[in-house]
DNA sequence: GCCAGGCCACTGGTCAGACCAGTTGATTTT
DNA sequence: AAAATCAACTGGTCTGACCAGTGGCCTGGC
């Protein structure tokens, strides 16, 4: 279809497409362009097959391509035929889990861009947020400061638009399990709060990845001896960060959460990787 | 194996996993663990069959599913087997797409995580990058504004560390194709220079999504009459920022970045858009 | 009347075997 | 030696079959 200015015609060589593809794609279309709502339902495979005019097999693995990308749900002898889950956030998850544990990156990468993601939620969420936000991200700060100091952490308190994780360890247990779901809540928080869902979903992709590689190292160390100091000090820099927040200040929100980043993870790296580390802070 | 408290045993919901996802895993383990390192092959469709011992159908669609998460690509005909891609952004680009064309984020969300991470790129490579990164982004700056001056570009200038594209467009062909193109390498050299390659990969990730979602609508309106005009805008833009990197003024670059990528998209946005992606300007 | 239980048609998951078109490299022909 | 041929592969697709689930329907007991 493309003309030249010299009035030639080029031919764009034609690449064998396959027919589970055409198919994935067909459906992909309906879905994407809202023809097939979240929780409506595709025909049976047997019945795909008819108006498809393909074999099951390619039915079965265009399914299959449309399933793993999370667009697609099927479940063995549901008569209903396979759910249509609609686009979701957790392809985008999946893709970016797999870049972070690929060998292509270490941790220092890693933590360092997680330093970026954050400081630019502050910066927009020093902007955008709501006093709802402030609101909830105070509750947090508060529940983090409770689990540091060892207090039971107990009523729904900042329950509104809750992940609706179950979550029922009851009682004392779990300071550092519960202190570091706040956290993660905290800056889940934020990253709404800047108003970019995609920001958002980076950031807790990211997030979720740093705690996956380094936390597992760090939790014995911390529980051992500096645990609740340790906690203590990362609630009074969610403090301070929370204030620059309220007052609007982006910029120092941002530079204090990099600056508390780096003074977490920087002595569990070597002294190569703290430098290039150091370079995120500005 | 999660023992309460209480002194209970609780059982975990035993759910069924399919047999091609135990395969589909057990392959992705074995790439991302770096034990299949990209170039390399995977054993042929029936050999896998007896490895796993279990039916081709399984074994094809657990390769459709690794497929569609770019992990590995496969040939008809080709006598050694699937060829292992290695973790590539492809993916997460594709997850972008999608989820900019769906409700849940829009296109101004996409512009506005793009300049954030560029932005965020230019900083560090301000910092950090080498002469030979700034001698490449020079030469892609020049091929631009070949392009955007409709010079036939010729010559293997910056070739090192080429992506391989075969690009044997001859002569006067595809400026507009050819100075995109330029404009994403220059881009992925920036990233590149920044020293952390998921940043870097992200940013790709981004930037080919913004040119799927957004480009493709602005590209009849550029040609049509001020896309000369407007390429030679952006290779100012790029010059400019080119010369703050070599300062090693990043906060200059990537305010200047962050200024680029506005005026390019901001006039195709609404004004409620435009607003959000002027809170990113800073 | 209603509810429990069982039957049955149908689902997706898997397997086996077959055929086709394409690739490749060795073999044969020129 | 170069060119044409061939044979042994490959992945892509189709068919038909079986299995273990699922859910609606029907029936029997209350």
């Amino acid at each position: 279809m493309t003309v030249e200015s010299s009035g030639e015609v080029s031919f764009e060589p034609v690449r064998p497409v396959r027919a589970y593809q055409r198919v994935a794609e067909q459906i992909e279309e309906r879905i994407l362009s809202g023809e097939l709502p979240a929780g409506s339902r595709l025909p049976a495979e047997r019945e795909l097959v008819r108006q498809f005019d393909v074999g099951r097999s390619t039915i079965r693995e265009a399914l299959r391509v449309l399933q793993s990308s999370g667009l697609v749900r099927s479940r063995p002898g549901d008569p209903l035929g396979a759910e249509v889950l609609g686009v979701s956030p957790d392809n985008l998850s999946q893709a970016l889990g797999r870049l972070t544990r690929s060998h292509l990156s270490g941790p220092a990468e890693l933590v360092q861009f997680r330093m970026l993601l954050d400081a630019e939620s502050y910066r927009l969420a020093a902007r955008l947020h709501t006093e709802e936000d402030l609101a909830r991200m105070t509750a947090l700060a508060d529940r983090m400061a409770g689990c540091a100091d060892g207090e039971p952490h107990g009523g729904a308190q900042g329950d509104a638009r809750g992940s609706g994780s179950g979550d029922r360890h009851g009682g004392t247990r779990g300071d550092a399990h519960a202190f570091s779901r706040a956290d993660a809540e905290f800056h889940r928080v934020v990253a709404e709060a800047s108003g970019n869902a995609l920001l958002a979903l980076c950031a807790r992709a990211v997030h979720d990845a740093v705690v996956e590689v380094i936390e597992g190292k760090l939790a014995h160390a911390r529980q051992a001896g500096d645990g609740a100091d340790w906690m203590r000090r990362s609630v009074a820099h969610h403090r301070e960060i929370l204030a620059a927040l309220a007052a609007g200040d982006g910029a120092r929100a941002a530079a204090l959460g990099r600056a508390a980043l780096y003074e977490s993870y920087a002595p569990q790296l070597p002294e190569r990787d703290r430098a290039r580390l150091r370079a995120a802070l500005d």
